[in-house]
DNA sequence: AATTGCGGCGTTGTGCACAACCTTGATGCA
DNA sequence: TGCATCAAGGTTGTGCACAACGCCGCAATT
């Protein structure tokens, strides 16, 4: 079931790479991917590269330009606030919509997390608090059975993930990362009551606060 | 704004129509796809059109395999049943996630459809109908500026669009043209009124009846 | 001095030949 | 007869060479 060729293991090897680097702000908006350095960096041709590259472009993250080059999309603010609309709503349905049943293992993974944020508070760093961030997303994601939903979650949530480290930059990351280390404290408190539609609700509000906070700082 | 490049409009154009083929089922679930036999008929080489079912692979509506063959997937029950479960959602978060306002020119547009749907009553053909419910979805999905709702409640469409089409095989067609007629009066009534949300409603509604009448359907 | 035309350079898009792979059928052997 | 082995044919995946295209700088012209 886990077992792929190694074509579509290279595929994704390489998609989740380069997503992560875009995201990560490894390449900031505007920065260009050359096809041919990607190739010779991953030890392949153009050719796998290409069918990644359309991928992250039909996933939004890039742009390709004929005889120009491949650029890293800037985010939009306005399109952003609505896509942030739609990820509130969708976190929220985690909870309603074939919510997986809350087993201890999941809370064990919980307070793993819980554990990771509380170490960033001594000395909090913006790159491994995005990444934390990441993984604890799809974590959230994994509450439930429903894998459209999670597929649509995960889309748009790496469409806006870049926006919150940047707004980083322009807010303190010790709030910020006080403000995370609560979520997961109100989520963990809420998996141990097993309840799923509590724990979608506090994602729902951090993701509504978030947006609130990165808004503030957009000129 | 509209115009494209020609390699875009054209990887645009081929996309189009072999989504189409797959969810009107002149591709039936199993059937294979060459890419040779495809390219020839669009007159191009295989290169392009790879990336057009890298595409359609990418959401789910076909399957590469090494050495074997690009195979129109076919529809597992439960996971279409989880997908409409979010599709409802989506149409009801259209009347509040950044509707339009609702001008004359749109209660025209519906005016046209319900006219369309009418002709159909005393003729039904399920191809006729597939193809008027296609173009009633998008319009549907035009009532919200939210880019990202419209993008992800079309790739849920055309995900489930095949399931009608199988079923109705064994449902009566002359019901199903009177009731997409019925939604029709429905929709244009809230739009009459101005009410964004009550014309989402009511999708969200069908959209529920369908998948009950589908699924009794299924063995 | 400003502008316009042009040519070189780098990039993405395309076509083709070949590699990797799976299926199928025949064929030889126990 | 049953089965294993292998070869042939067809399919998708890869690499490479070239075409198409846009940008930039230079130079000739007005």
């Amino acid at each position: 079931m886990s077992e792929y060729s190694d074509a579509r293991s290279r595929f994704l090897r390489l998609h989740d790479a380069l997503r992560t680097r875009i995201c990560l702000l490894d390449y900031p908006p505007g920065s260009r991917l050359s096809e041919e350095a990607l190739a010779a960096e991953f030890g392949t041709s153009r050719t796998p590269l290409r069918r990644v590259l359309a991928k992250l472009e039909d996933e939004g993250l890039v742009q390709s330009q004929h005889g120009v080059g491949t650029i890293v999309t800037d985010v939009d603010p306005g399109e952003m606030a609505r896509t942030y609309d739609l990820r509130r709503e969708l976190a929220g349905l985690v909870g309603r919509l074939s919510p997986v049943p809350i087993t201890d293992e999941i809370i064990a993974t919980a307070i793993g997390f819980l554990k990771q944020g509380e170490d960033l508070l001594h000395h909090p760093e913006t790159r491994a608090l995005a990444k934390l961030n990441m993984d604890y997303f799809h974590f959230g994601t994994s509450l439930t059975d429903n894998e459209a939903l999670r597929e649509m979650s995960e889309r748009l949530y790496y469409r806006t993930a870049r926006i919150w480290l940047t707004a980083t930059a322009h807010l303190d990351l010790s709030d910020e990362a006080a403000i995370f280390v609560s979520e997961l404290r109100d989520s963990l408190q809420a998996l141990r009551a097993r309840d799923a539609q509590a724990a979608a609700d506090v994602r729902r509000a951090h993701i509504s606060l978030c947006m609130a906070r990165v808004s503030i700082v957009r000129p």
